[in-house]
Parts: structure tokens; C-alpha cells; sequence
DNA sequence: TTCCAGGTGCATA
DNA sequence: TATGCACATGGA
């Protein structure tokens, strides 16, 4: 997997990691592509990834920090074999063989999601860097995505204007209510009771707990639910419209992998409806 | 024009 | 507990 870790960059062979999948998958709305690289950003923290032949070149000031953030020491081969036990995993693993799951930035995931709800990505991206440029420091030519510090300044006013429709009044009341938050401690709590604590936030629902708890704490105890895995469930497993329902028996039946099972199902059925 | 996008919050029964 | 509806916006 890994090749080589330097001071400024990071070599990794493509076993079992394709980046473009790992970034299109659904669970991060913080690159681009500039030239024939990718610019990777989480919170303050940025990589430029360029791809040759067998291998990418990791280029950033803090490779362990991504090494961890791509979860490159993570065998997915052993978590992948496990999944394909699961027939209906079959064709899914194999088109998104290369998916990585994330270990993102808690804040930044966190306000993400909440501009995630019911929205598209083209445009979530869109309201995100405009975040970014107006809150975020500069760095080089880029920017970082604000800290809760940061962001503190912005109202609900602020965030209409940038194009965030009705979830600009979540976003002011989430700033004030992360204040008693404590992202700290919050890693340390078992997975349905910080989940039960991130639903308390404004604008945070089942759905987007279930992202957070995902992509940024790493609980794989968890299936997140939206639009498209409910399709999914109605096309391979039975007619049912309830989300809570869905997600539960979901979670029953992938135990410990739904978070993993999930991400290779959501992008392998929403490339195929495109 | 209508439908939909990685849904949530709130009122009502 | 569960059902139904409003909510901004832009692309198909």
C-alpha cells in the first residue's frame, strides 16, 4: 500500500485505492481537480495528488495527517472479502473496488451535511467554498474551511445570502450550539449515544448523524439512509418507505460493515442511474 | 412546468 | 408514535 512517507509527501500504490472513487463516492464535497491533479482539502490542511501509471504521489507539508485521512493503513482487501459474502455486494465492490472511506475534519463534516440535506452536490460544493473563501484563512492559494471560531461571525443572513436557502437558519444555530458541543469528548462516547447527541443539533436529523458518524468519527455501526439507498432497499430487499425501519434492518444485516457496505452501494447505484 | 437532490423540523392526531 | 407538510435553489 504505502511506498514511501517523506516530509513532504506520501507515495501509495493503487491496490485497493482508486482516488477519483474515493473522492466521487458521495462522502466529501472538499476537492478539485486542478490540471491533471487533485487538490484534497480538510480543514486546514491541503494535498495535491497526482496520478501516474502504478502509483499516486501525495504531495502535502503533513502526510501523516493524510495518511490518516485517506485511512491508508486499513486493509480494505480483508474488509472487501468480508462484504462479498453478502450477494448483493458482488457488483458493487467490484465497480468501486478503489473506495476509501474517509477520516474527515469533525466540524467541517459536520456544517457539510447540514448543507447536504435535501440539496444536490454540484451545489453543496458550490455553498461550501463559498464558506471557505469568506471565513476560511489562506493558504498559498487556497483556502481552509473556517474553524467554529472562525465561522462565529457568520449569521443566518450571511449564509441565505450565500445561496443556503432554508437550512441558513440551522447553520446560525448550530455555530452557538457546537459552542457547548465539546468535539473532544464527543470521540470518546459509544456510537448511538453520540449519534443521539449530533440529532440534537439543528438541522441535524437520522441521515446526517449517520454521515457524520461515518466519514468523520469512523463508526461503521452505522447506514446512512437517504434517497438513493432507499431505492436501494425497495429494489433489493422489499417495498418499505419508512427510513428508520430501513436503516434498522440494514444495520442488522451488515453489523459492524454498514457504514463500508453502504458507501460502495450508494455509489455504485447512483453511477448507474446517471 | 414539474420533479428532484446524500432531509429536517414542526404541527397535528 | 406516526404522518404530512413547508422549506430555498438550480438543474434536468
Amino acid at each position: 500500500m504505502i511506498k514511501s512517507i517523506e516530509k513532504d509527501k506520501i507515495i501509495v500504490d493503487k491496490e485497493d485505492f482508486n482516488l477519483v472513487q474515493t473522492l466521487e463516492c458521495g462522502q466529501v464535497f472538499s476537492y478539485f481537480k486542478e490540471n491533471e491533479n487533485y487538490v484534497v482539502q480538510s480543514a486546514d490542511k491541503i494535498a495535491i495528488i497526482e496520478e501516474k501509471e502504478d502509483y499516486y504521489i501525495i504531495n502535502t507539508s503533513t502526510p501523516n495527517y493524510f495518511v490518516n485521512y485517506l485511512d491508508l493503513n486499513t486493509s480494505y482487501k480483508e474488509i472487501k472479502n468480508k462484504l462479498l459474502k453478502y450477494p448483493i455486494m458482488n457488483e458493487p465492490i467490484s465497480f468501486g473496488s478503489g473506495i476509501r472511506i474517509l477520516k474527515q475534519d469533525i466540524f467541517e463534516t459536520i456544517i457539510s451535511f447540514i448543507v447536504s440535506a435535501n440539496n444536490n452536490i454540484k451545489r453543496i460544493t458550490k455553498i461550501l467554498n463559498k464558506i471557505r473563501e469568506n471565513f476560511g484563512k489562506k493558504i498559498g492559494k487556497y483556502y481552509a474551511f473556517p474553524t467554529l471560531e472562525e465561522l462565529k461571525g457568520a449569521n443566518e443572513e450571511y449564509f441565505f445570502k450565500l445561496g443556503a436557502g432554508y437550512r441558513a437558519r440551522y447553520l446560525e444555530k448550530v455555530l452557538k450550539e457546537l459552542e457547548e458541543f465539546n468535539i473532544e469528548e464527543s470521540k470518546t462516547l459509544p456510537t448511538e449515544e453520540l449519534r443521539n447527541k449530533l440529532i440534537s443539533l439543528s438541522g441535524v436529523g437520522p441521515k446526517v448523524a449517520d454521515c457524520i458518524l461515518l466519514f468523520a468519527y469512523s463508526r461503521h455501526d452505522v447506514f446512512p439512509v437517504d434517497t438513493w439507498m432507499a431505492k436501494m432497499y425497495n429494489d433489493f430487499f422489499e417495498k418499505c418507505d419508512n427510513r428508520t425501519l430501513i436503516r434498522k434492518k440494514l444495520v442488522e444485516y451488515f453489523g459492524e460493515l454498514s457504514g463500508y457496505a453502504q458507501q460502495y452501494l450508494f455509489y455504485y447505484k447512483r453511477s448507474k442511474t446517471e
